[in-house]
DNA sequence: TGGAAAAAAGACATCATTATCTTTTTTACT
DNA sequence: AGTAAAAAAGATAATGATGTCTTTTTTCCA
């Protein structure tokens, strides 16, 4: 569903919006360490994030990455946008040409429930918001930060 | 979620499974333009298929692919197994290193009900009786055969 | 003002998936 | 027996995703 790409740049996102602070910033090295992703890789999709003003940014000493408060009220959906694009989620899961409810595959309607579901997620919810559902149920983004909250 | 490959692969051995019987065999090409798929590459497949007994085929004038009766009790499982292999249902859904409710990321929730559903839809049905839920509710695996049933 | 820290940018390398091409084997039919 | 049809097998190519390396730019701080 996700690329690797996507599944990183969502995690990291969730982890700077739950670690980091304009006066707090984070440099790539201290997130691939929590988020157990490889390095470069990592710096090219927050490379490609503050680009898309998804995550905020200062160079030199004492500086990385960090999320705004305004960064705050961008969503998921937003994040696979910038990394992913969107179409995929278009898609037929058996690969037919259109995923429709007219000419439905085998698991049309089981597949379709969750995607808008998931999607509802993703697309609905600031980051702020998802942060905080997420502290209210105990879930993680990596395994190193059970004790975050 | 599903490769490419795998996709081809489940929609190949459902259409033999409407379409052909040992009398009635069906060649690669006659699929591939059904389907729409490349036609070396589900060759290829079919020949994996065939190898773990999942298809039937005869070489020769007249040969071709078939599901006999044996293989219809086979189910989409098994092609997922020969195909993609089945270790990345175990994955989790944003790339945490295991998917697991003690650990849930954001989103385990939501997933996990929607991988049961179609795991189970996967797992516990024959080929065979696949195909007939297919046919009480109209669904298609290829636009061609909209007026198969 | 010089040096170091950090992100930004760009070029390059690796790998798995996807796809094609060619040759071989089997088999039916004349 | 000879020929053609079809799958089987093996080699090769193209693509996109993933990952790395090097250089440049910006900025802080001593
Ligand atoms: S038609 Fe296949 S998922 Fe909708
Ligand atoms: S922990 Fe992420 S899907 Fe289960």
């Amino acid at each position: 569903m996700l690329s690797n790409a996507c599944k990183y740049a969502i995690r990291s996102v969730l982890y700077l919006a739950i670690h980091s602070n304009e006066l707090k910033k984070i440099g790539v090295k201290a997130i691939t360490e929590e988020l157990e992703t490889p390095q470069p890789f990592l710096a090219k999709l927050l490379q490609q994030l503050s680009r898309d003003n998804l995550v905020s940014s200062t160079k030199g000493p004492n500086g990385g990455f960090f999320l705004s408060d305004i960064d705050k009220q961008n969503t998921i959906w937003n994040v696979i946008e910038s990394i992913d694009g969107t179409d995929k989620f278009d898609n037929c899961f058996l690969g037919l040409k259109k995923c429709n409810g007219e000419n439905p595959c085998p698991v049309h309607f089981i597949v379709v429930p969750f995607k808008e579901t998931i999607l509802a997620d993703f697309r609905d919810k600031t980051i702020e918001k998802y942060v905080a559902s997420m502290e209210g149920t105990r879930q993680v983004i990596t395994l190193k930060d059970l004790d975050s909250f």
